[in-house]
DNA sequence: CGTACTAGTCTTTTT
DNA sequence: GACTAGTACG
């Protein structure tokens, strides 16, 4: 049978097990999401299996996208109809449908990270708790942890019934539930938590599924945490189908409530279950491998492997030192440029990859210096940006008017003077009648003491039922068209003009395309659905591998992926390892850590350059950190470039950068002012204690950006015409259409994609 | 009620 | 250094 052709002798044991449980090891690139396509194809060609009762999950949407496309691309026979979901979005589902068993209603509503810190807001304010005493982040951090182990408020409460430190989080869990279920909310951690409480409750739901999924697949199973582990186990409890695939040596999760011993202990829940592991890899250069497996061996707790290739030999790993963080940012950029312009490797072959977010503005400044293409993942998630937080909470205003949150969030968006007195007011009236804050806003006239606000706050009303009149006649589409004119919000940001303006109005232009898309490829989609789309969504799913651009990534964003070319930055004991892991003085932290410098290491199919800087800008000051342990477990004999231990600064020691350091603000400047760089533009040198080799050398940069336009003047190219952005790169003029406010510029650009601009803040330079 | 300034926090990673 | 929340003042 020709199903599993192809396949190695290890992955076809693996895919060819069909009942009882199985847990799959498989190393990084061993192929393991082939594996799990061929089985579920196995399954259901070889076995019969009924496609409709094949369940796999994965973690992000982005590996339930890419293993949906691969099981769809089998062409197995009613391979639609296996359950591919992300764990979020599966409880998701089941609890749209039975939360009600368990006393919530259905259609609840999903608090973002955001809305929990609100909500938490809230909760102190009622039990008067100074936030200077304790902080909300540690809070929710503890109340998130609880709920990853299942505990509840009184779960929580017994277990820490003696311990008198945890008094106060007793009681903001408490309150913090009670006002989720009052507002008919489910955080985060809560998909998961009740959609366990469910089956356990009700006996009748959890056997219909158990029905359902007979055989189930769980992706990255070392990222389980407790109650996801829980969930897992009551689903197959009946029939016992289930197979884990996993790394121990890629748990990267604890921090997020991952228990590493789920994937330590299988086999001791499941005394039998078979165990296939996978150790052939099939992505790096053996000196990348070598090198990996050089530092995870540093581990203790793990599972006995080691990866092997029987690729050829092809380049060392590469070490580099430089100075300060600028010139790694500069070198590793100019690196890039020069083997693009040879024809060795396009940009979109290279990725960036870091410890932390903060460390890819060096180099989105020096990419935007060389006019290097980029994609940026994590930072700020698309939908948590203010503009699309605020466009989204009228539109769940306007689909549900018990958000009160939502509906407190945009009630003075823009300006139109309701101030928190009002609103306090208002919030009153509706606690003292027992009536939803909304309900209380269309009564404003009857509220006492609103005088003037009164009227401010029914025309408020008064527009969320014209854009409901609207939603319902003419669509979502038409609707957030409305809701952009009539709220003027636009306008509100070309007024006040800052330097991100752009970037905003760009947002929002996105978020239209969003709605229109969705409308279209679903006729027959409400308004709630669209909004549930936004609610599970990362950075992350949004990244898009067909546009050949530099990627910078945390190491945490790149499990999972691979990139010809991965330059590991920042490899300074304090920046990675982290200060935090080093001070810990805990060995399974710095394991953790170590797992993901193994993570990071094996991203690379042929190239693998690591660098570190002797001193380096952190939070406005310099710190002077030694050579990263992890690289120091490198041996020699598989790297190039600066080796061994021990040849620089090694008193950790941190001093306050003297004189005016002038920190590079390209970016800054690029959006504040468009004459900023003129090409020949050379930045100021920087004269710190260590002299500085490349500083002369800053090339100048390779494009010329626009003239500014007053809004609404006619901007100097045309239909057909190509041109220049600082972000985007070249394109072609699609369309410019005069709008109600400016001109709007929609541009074909070669990298970038087609973008919607207005003119003013655009920027284009035609050539 | 809105604005302008100040002080404090953040930085480990995020579905 | 950058962002945010909080405060004082008009």
């Amino acid at each position: 049978m020709g199903i599993l052709d192809g396949l190695n002798d290890k992955q076809y044991e693996a895919a060819a097990h069909v009942d009882g449980p199985q847990l799959i090891i498989a190393g990084a690139g061993s192929g393991k999401t082939r594996v799990l396509t061929h089985r579920i194809a196995y399954l259901i060609d070889a076995c019969d299996v009924n496609p409709y009762n094949i369940m796999a999950i994965t973690f992000t949407n982005k590996a339930a996208g890419e293993m949906r496309e691969r099981v769809d691309r089998m062409g197995c026979f009613g391979a639609e109809s296996v359950w591919v979901m992300t764990f979020h979005s599966t409880c998701v589902r089941i609890l749209r449908r039975y939360i009600d068993r368990i006393g919530y209603d259905t259609n609840f509503t999903i608090y973002d990270s955001d809305d929990s810190k609100s909500l938490m807001k809230a909760v102190f304010k009622k039990l008067k708790i100074d936030p200077k005493f304790l902080k909300e982040a540690s809070v929710l951090r503890e109340i998130g942890r609880a709920k990853d182990e299942l505990l509840g408020p009184t779960e929580y409460e017994e277990k820490y019934m003696a311990d008198f430190s945890k008094r106060q989080y007793v009681e903001c869990y408490k309150e913090y539930q009670t006002q989720l279920r009052n507002n008919n909310a489910l955080d985060f951690d809560d998909l998961i938590r009740m959609t366990v409480y469910l089956f356990k409750d009700c006996p009748d739901v959890l056997d219909s599924y158990q029905e359902r999924f007979k055989y189930i697949m769980v992706d990255e199973y070392q990222d389980t945490n407790t109650a996801q582990f829980e969930l897992v186990r009551l689903l197959a409890s009946k029939y016992r189908n289930l197979c884990v695939v996993g790394d121990d040596d890629q748990s990267i999760y604890k921090f997020r409530g991952a228990n590493i011993m789920n994937i330590l202990n299988f086999e001791k829940v499941y005394t039998d279950a078979k165990v296939v592991k996978l150790e052939q890899n099939y992505r790096s250069t053996p000196a990348i491998l070598n090198a990996a497996n050089a530092v995870i061996q540093n581990n203790k707790g793990r599972k006995d492997k080691a990866l092997w290739t029987d690729r050829e030999e092809e380049e060392l790993v590469k070490i580099k030192k430089f100075p300060t963080g600028l010139d790694e940012a500069r070198e590793v950029v100019a690196e890039m440029c020069k083997r693009n312009s040879k024809g060795i490797a396009p940009f979109g072959d290279n990725a960036i990859l870091y410890r932390t977010n903060a460390q890819s503005r060096v180099f989105e400044e020096q990419l935007v210096r060389e006019g290097v293409p980029y994609k940026l993942v994590g930072g700020v998630n698309f939908y948590a940006r203010k503009e699309v937080k605020d466009l989204l909470a009228y539109l769940k205003a306007i689909d549900n008017a018990k958000h009160d949150l939502q509906v407190k969030r945009i009630i003075n968006v823009p300006k139109r003077g309701i101030g928190d007195t009002t609103v306090q007011k208002v919030q009153d009236f509706a606690d003292d009648n027992r009536m939803d804050f909304y309900e209380a806003l269309t009564l404003a006239e009857q509220i006492p003491g609103l005088n003037k606000a009164a009227a401010k706050l029914v025309n408020f009303t008064e527009m969320i039922s014209h854009f409901r009149e609207t939603l319902r006649e003419k669509g979502i589409a038409a609707t957030f068209k409305e809701l952009l004119a009539d709220t003027a919000y636009e306008e509100e940001i070309i007024q006040a003009d800052e330097e991100n303006s752009e970037d905003r109005l760009q947002n929002i232009n996105e978020l239209f395309s969003k709605v229109v898309a969705f409308e279209e490829e679903n006729p027959e989609g409400t308004l709630s659905e669209f909004l549930e789309e936004t609610a599970l969504v990362s950075d992350l799913d949004s990244l898009d591998e067909n546009v050949s651009a530099v990627t910078l990534m945390t190491i945490h964003s790149a499990k999972g992926l691979e990139f010809p070319s991965v330059y590991l930055v920042g490899m300074e004991d304090g920046v990675f390892p982290s200060y935090m892991t080093i001070n810990s003085e805990s060995e399974e932290d710095l394991e953790e850590e170590r797992r993901l410098a193994y993570v990071a290491i094996t991203r690379a199919q042929d190239r693998l350059q690591i660098s570190y800087a002797t001193s380096r800008m952190i939070r406005g000051e310099t710190q002077y950190n030694p050579k990263s342990r992890f690289l120091r477990e490198i041996p020699a004999k598989y790297c190039e470039g600066e080796t061994g231990a021990g040849d620089d600064y090694t008193a950790a020691k941190t001093s306050t950068y003297l004189g005016t350091a002038t920190r590079s603000k390209a970016m800054d400047e690029l959006h504040a002012n468009p004459y900023a760089l003129k090409p020949g533009f050379v930045p100021k040198k920087r004269q710190g204690l260590y002299g500085n080799k490349s500083v002369s050398q800053s090339k100048p940069v390779t494009f010329q950006t626009g003239a500014a336009l007053a809004v609404g003047e006619k901007p100097a190219y045309e239909e057909g015409d190509r041109v220049r952005h600082i972000k985007f790169g070249e394109g072609t003029v699609f369309s410019i259409v005069k709008g109600p406010r400016d001109y709007q510029v929609t541009v074909d650009f070669d990298q970038a994609g087609r973008k919607i601009m207005y003119a003013a803040f655009a920027k284009l330079q035609k050539i």
